[in-house]
DNA sequence: TCCTCTATTGAGATTGAGTCTCAAAGAAGT
DNA sequence: ACTTCTTTGAGACTCAATCTCAATAGAGGA
């Protein structure tokens, strides 16, 4: 299915209106995978002349996130970031605290293993959080 | 060791003075196991009487958490919340949407594993964040 | 105990991400 | 095109956290 129709698809479930404001929001988080904060996606709007403002870029990215079009990520920087969630296996993050470089990772056996903990103590889970925080071994990496 | 000494033993490390200020917002920390935020430490002191400011709230909590006294939890509410980490085993969280409550929980093979996944993608992990977040079964929980 | 040298403190200003307000602009059905 | 109701934008506002700076108070030496 084209972005297009995905976000018509939540608008309409939603009883919003399909507006040239969000296709650009959605537009800007499909286009770049660097985890773009709200102000980094408020910004390549305006560098390519789009004009949308901050309020409606934040009310945009709810709407999305709600309806998982999009993932908010809280990578103790003091900010969300973001990334399109469609169309992508689920994944937990590695970052590098000295680049802030940012991988993905998966394994199936943790995500198992989580479920049964949470079970064993009374839980349903309904998300988690995993993120590993350390330093790469990358030659491009300041601390080296 | 008491409380107090850690206390003293981390300001004399960093060349800092031993103040009253400093002992009150540790022993906050130290006398609760609720996951206070700054506020809430600051409201807790208040109460009892002692005069401590909201900046030194803070700037005494900084301190604590870079000498591994407390541990910063970002559980994705908004605001730091703080646990003494002096003579208890590493945990990680989980936490029920609709009461907020807490509980801790450990895995050293889901440890074990995830320094394995990061060392394979370059990386030494310095430190982790694994928070599952879902619903629990207590009767007591609004959401019954 | 007093002095001196600095670090610390408190009150309030400031920051910055994110939210809210409300008049004007714009979807979408008729 | 008309009407209705939603959305938008600009800027005010919120709230956790940080910063500023004059006044206060540790801590070692005399």
């Amino acid at each position: 299915m084209h972005n297009t129709d995905k976000l018509k698809r939540i608008l309409h479930k939603e009883n919003l209106r399909y507006t040239q404001q969000r296709q650009e929001v959605w537009d800007e988080i499909c286009a770049s995978d660097e985890h773009q904060d709200a102000e980094g996606i408020y910004n390549s709007l305006r560098k390519r002349q789009v004009n949308v403002s901050r309020a409606t870029v934040y009310r945009t990215i709810d709407v999305l996130v709600k309806n998982n079009l999009v993932r908010r990520l809280n990578l103790d920087d003091g900010r969300s970031r973001f990334e399109n969630k469609t169309g992508i296996e689920h994944h937990d993050h590695i970052v590098c605290l000295d680049c802030r470089k940012i991988i993905e990772f998966m394994d199936g056996t943790i995500e198992k293993m989580q479920t049964r903990i949470a079970k064993e103590q009374g839980f349903e889970i309904v998300r988690h959080v995993h993120q590993l925080f350390g330093r790469c071994l990358d030659e491009k990496c300041p601390n080296k």
